[in-house]
DNA sequence: AGTTGAAATGCTGTCGATGACATTTGCGGG
DNA sequence: CCCGCAAATGTCATCGACAGCATTTCAACT
């Protein structure tokens, strides 16, 4: 009744095409060798009967499995968005599929199901989003696992194999050097987690430009967020209370800077007039609140697709160079810094 | 040099365990007729070995492969990250995994290549976000692949097999009644596409409470939108512009609404003195931007959960009675009003 | 104690492709 | 025209688990 034609099979295409399989299988993984005349024969065959090869067969038997799997913990819903889509658009490219996982950093034994996971799906390679992309254990067993994988934006470089990462310190020292300039004396910064690399970097560029400009970073005036929202609007609490509030607040996210805007305004606060506010991403967020946020574009889908990228060449390296130590790869991205209304100079005393 | 332990395979845990590997794999899958006293020795082999099994090899022999599939086209980034997370937090309760794949509604062959990937990664099942819940090519060719799939809001669910959904008519029928109550008497909807069938839903309930309280919807005060903020500007432009312009918006999701919120202020207006807005979602952006969007809870944590679980059930039922049609089966949702600061009474003219 | 049938367990083939190695083909040189 | 070697192609085993069926075990009952 509602039977389906049943899929194509390798061997039918070599009955097709009148050769053996292993010469479909040549093909199609474009191994050289093949005759022009035959290589077209096998292609036309495989267009015929609508074949494509199946991807459990192809992964149990061979050494690829066109799997790649991202695993990240929280991350801000248009932070994970936009990296899953550049990920996805640059894995279609090169035919890999993308399985997803989420998994806490904390949890125990996270090393362990990481691997785990990823050595039973035989995935060829991971993508870890941090804070995961910094988690010891989970870099550890990974690499026992020989599984290769690349770190977005991890926290000590130094130690990475394979990595994307950004100018955060530099745009974070752009950014509060803009504010400086402004006229802003009091700027307060509401840091991410320790474990977050970009967090920390961000939070280093800050200071360096206190630095710079001949003052210290006052630690009334340094808060930890959880790149929450909610988490911004407890920050921007905190720095408020303060006996003597600053001026200006750098967030080292957008969405703890909505918070934070957020607060002020129900705090009776205007914003830029009486408090500026910046963030960190450039996310949707930034655009759509009011006023809309000063903040850096963060190249999001050219980092995912540059994760993706390396990925993939430390994959074929791997199948390669047996032997030899596959060299240390990585892509830096710049920012750039997104002037809108969210930050003017403070009124005179 | 740097070797690592290989993976334990199910003979290694046969061997320690002393039995064969057909009764160990009984044990891992559960299945009956095995002594007490057997499946406690291969649990513990296993356990010492750290064995688990190979999902490739397993979707080879068998017929789970225990991977998921969700395809999704655009959606807004809110809605994606939420929806994910449910879905991964369910299949994670029943050792799944979870594949993901964008596909264009309109590509050409959309449901070839849905279905196609679907059979070549061997998923046990489907989820269809929306718009490709809809679209019949996808829906068709999957149906004739015979792979179960769950439609996430499907416009017609008359005809779907297994779906998900809202109340979402009465759910818009609910908040426009909201605003008439309040005294607005030009009420504009900005809709979404005519294949999202929510946004159909919405638009309808929009009507059927214009209706209900003895008018008549204005096509003038009815526009189109995308789902994305820049849609929800230009869209509010347009009934701006009307000589007589609405008192109220109705978006049909928050991202719109939050565009529109954002031109109205760009143009001086201010909401929800001069206009009252109000959404749909209650996504993140409903409560970052200022004044927050009275708008409309989905549950989509749970949406996503309960597809994940109709879906598993039609994958046993599918298993299982080969010959008869499984039941269609179907859950529903229900939205609660939230009440925020976007939308008040208008001036008295 | 012998019979018996259901429960428990094992054996072998198979899923669909690739890998290693064997074999054939075809072209250039002597 | 034959040889030889590289290119082209084929054969067969294999990846790791499950399916079907064969076989053994064991407890209850005659």
């Amino acid at each position: 009744m509602d039977e389906q034609l049943p899929r194509a099979k390798i061997d039918d295409v070599a009955r097709l095409a009148g050769v053996s399989t292993k010469t479909v299988s040549r093909v199609l993984n474009n191994e050289p060798n093949v005759r022009d005349a035959t290589r077209a024969r096998v292609k036309d065959a495989a267009e015929t009967l609508n074949y494509t090869p199946d991807f459990s067969a192809r992964s149990l038997a061979g050494q690829k499995s066109y799997l790649i799997a991202m695993f990240y913990d929280t991350a801000s819903q248009g932070y994970l968005a936009g990296f899953q889509a550049g990920a996805l658009a640059q894995c279609g490219e090169y035919g890999y599929h993308l399985i997803v996982e989420r998994c806490q950093v904390n949890a125990p034994k996270a090393g362990k199901r990481v691997a785990d996971v990823a050595a039973r799906l035989r995935v060829d390679g991971v993508l870890l989003l941090p804070p995961l992309s910094n988690q010891i254990d989970v870099l550890s067993q990974l690499d026992l696992s020989g599984i290769p994988f690349v770190q977005i934006v991890p926290a000590d470089a130094s130690k990475a194999k394979h990595y994307v990462d950004m100018d955060d310190a530099s745009a974070a020292f752009e950014l509060t050097t803009y504010l400086l300039k402004q006229g802003h004396r009091r700027i307060a910064h509401i840091k991410g987690h320790p474990s977050h690399g970009a967090s920390v970097q961000r939070f280093q560029g800050f200071c360096a430009a206190l630095r710079a400009a001949g003052r210290k970073p006052d630690t009334a005036l340094i808060v930890e967020g959880t790149f929450s929202i909610e988490s911004g609007e407890a920050a921007a609490q905190q720095l408020l209370d303060n006996p003597d509030p600053p001026t200006a607040i750098f967030a080292a996210n957008d969405d703890m800077a909505a918070g934070a805007l957020k607060y002020a305004r129900e705090r009776g606060l205007g914003v830029p007039e009486d408090l500026s506010i910046v963030g960190f991403d450039d996310s949707e967020i930034a655009s759509v609140v009011f006023p809309s946020l000063t903040t850096v574009r963060q190249p999001i889908d050219d980092m995912a697709r540059g994760a993706v990228d390396l990925l993939i060449d430390a994959i074929k390296a791997d199948s390669k160079a047996e032997g030899s130590d596959e060299a240390s790869q990585s892509r830096h991205f710049s920012s750039e810094l997104i002037e809108r209304g969210s930050a003017i100079a403070p009124k005179p005393d």
